[in-house]
DNA sequence: AATCCGGGGTA
DNA sequence: TACCCAGGATT
C-alpha cells in the first residue's frame, strides 16, 4: 500500500498510536503546569518511576508552587528529597525556582535558550519541560530515546559517548511531530522502557517493527553499543553512634554532624568519625574509655555502593555517661531533629541496625 | 572527554 | 555481580 508517508512519519504515527492505548496514569501526567512537570522531570533523571511517585506527590503538597519552593528554608528542601539521592538536584532546583521569581515572576519561562539557563537543567530536561509543558518540538534524549533510536536506526555508535547523544537529538529533531511534541517524546521513553528494554526486548510487542533495523538484522544483543564504566573505589571507614539521655524526659540523643556544603551528600547530616573537646578532635573510639566504662562495640558492619564508591563501613556503640563538652562542629540529634533534616541513607540504615539491636536488648 | 554525584531495581 | 535508570555540573 502506498500511504504517501516516509519512514520517519509512519514511525511517528505508529509510536503516538500506541502511547494513547498504553500510558500510564501517573501523578505528573494528571497536571498541566509547567512547575510540576519541571519538579518531575528533575526527580526522575536516573530514578525509575515508582520510586519517584510518592517523593512526587509530597513534595508537590508541601511546595505547591514556584514561589512556596523559593521561599522554605533549604534544610525543609532537602528534607523532602531525604533517600533520593544527588542531592544537588533539589538543590539546584531551588536556586532555579528563586531566580525564576525574581527574573520571570515565578513563570517558567516558555523559552528553551531561557530555560536551559537555569540551575541543573540540561538538554534533556529542556526538552521534555518545554514539550510536555508547552508543546515546543524540543528533542528530549534519555537513555531511553538513545537505546530506542541506535536500535532502529541500526548505528553502532557508542552511547556513552557525547556525540552521539547530539547525533540522535539532530535525528529526533527531524522526527518529532510539531503538533504533539510532548506526546511524542513520552513515547519514545515509555516504549524504552517498557517495550525496548537494554535485555531481551519484546519486539513482537513493538509498534515500530516495521522499519526497525535492529529487528531486522536480528542485532537485539549487539545494540546500543556502550563502552563500560570504570569499577567503582573502595573506601573503608567507620563511624560512632555516642548516645546520651535527655535528663527531662528519658529520650535518646546521637551525636551528629553535618556533611560540608559541597561534594557527596553535600549538607547532609551524618555520625561522626571523631569527637571534639576543647577546641581539639579525638578519635571517639580512642577517647570512648573517657565517657564510657565499656570498651566501644562494633555492632555493625556493611556495605553502602555510591555512583563511583563504595564505603566499607563499621558502626561502634558509644553510650556517654558523664556529660562532656562537645565542640560546635557536632550536635545531638533527638527525635525532633531526626523528623526535621535530612540524614544520608547510608547511615539512616545503621541508625535502624542500632536501634534494632536496641529493641533486642529490653 | 572523563569524573563526580545516590539509591534502588533487575537479570 | 553488572547494568541500568525520563542526567547535569565540574574539571
Amino acid at each position: 500500500m502506498e500511504t504517501g508517508l516516509s519512514n520517519t512519519e509512519k514511525f511517528a504515527l505508529q509510536l503516538l498510536e500506541w502511547f494513547y492505548k498504553v500510558k500510564r496514569d501517573l501523578p505528573w501526567r494528571r497536571s498541566r503546569d509547567p512547575y510540576a512537570i519541571w519538579v518531575s522531570e528533575i526527580m526522575l533523571q536516573q530514578t525509575r518511576v515508582e520510586t519517584v511517585i510518592p517523593y512526587f506527590e509530597r513534595f508537590m503538597q508541601r511546595f505547591p508552587s514556584i514561589n512556596e519552593l523559593a521561599d522554605a528554608p533549604e534544610e525543609d528542601v532537602l528534607k523532602h528529597w531525604e533517600g533520593l539521592g544527588y542531592y544537588s538536584r533539589v538543590r539546584n532546583l531551588q536556586s532555579a525556582a528563586r531566580e525564576v521569581k525574581a527574573e520571570y515572576g515565578g513563570v517558567v519561562p516558555a523559552d528553551p535558550e531561557r530555560f536551559i539557563k537555569l540551575k541543573g537543567i540540561g538538554s534533556y530536561t529542556k526538552g521534555a519541560v518545554m514539550s510536555i509543558a508547552y508543546q515546543i518540538a524540543e528533542p528530549a534524549v534519555d537513555g531511553n530515546v538513545m537505546r530506542v533510536m541506535t536500535r532502529w536506526c541500526g548505528w553502532y555508535d557508542d552511547i556513552a559517548a557525547g556525540k552521539t547523544k547530539t547525533k540522535i537529538e539532530e535525528f529526533v529533531r527531524t522526527v518529532i511531530p510539531r503538533d504533539q511534541p510532548g506526546d511524542f517524546n513520552q513515547a519514545l521513553m515509555e516504549l524504552g522502557s517498557q517495550v525496548c528494554t537494554p535485555k531481551s526486548p519484546s519486539c513482537e510487542r513493538c509498534p515500530v517493527q516495521l522499519n526497525c533495523m535492529t529487528f531486522a538484522n536480528g542485532w537485539q544483543n549487539e545494540l546500543p553499543v556502550k563502552t563500560k564504566l570504570k569499577s567503582d573505589r573502595v573506601e573503608s571507614r567507620w563511624v560512632a553512634v555516642v548516645t546520651r539521655r535527655r535528663a527531662y524526659d528519658g529520650e535518646v540523643e546521637v551525636l551528629v554532624r553535618q556533611r560540608p556544603d559541597t561534594g557527596l551528600l553535600a549538607k547532609l547530616w551524618e555520625f561522626p568519625h571523631e569527637i571534639f573537646t576543647g577546641g581539639e578532635a579525638h578519635e571517639v573510639i580512642s577517647e570512648s574509655l573517657r565517657f564510657n566504662s565499656d570498651h566501644p562495640k562494633l555492632f555493625w558492619q556493611g556495605t553502602h555502593v555510591f555512583s563511583h564508591l563504595k564505603w566499607q563501613l563499621d558502626a561502634y556503640y558509644v553510650e556517654l555517661l558523664e556529660d562532656v563538652e562537645i565542640g560546635a562542629e557536632l550536635t545531638w540529634f533527638g527525635p525532633e531533629e531526626r523528623a526535621k533534616y535530612a540524614f544520608a541513607q547510608a547511615f539512616t540504615v545503621i541508625w535502624q541496625a542500632f536501634e534494632n539491636r536496641a529493641l533486642e536488648a529490653m
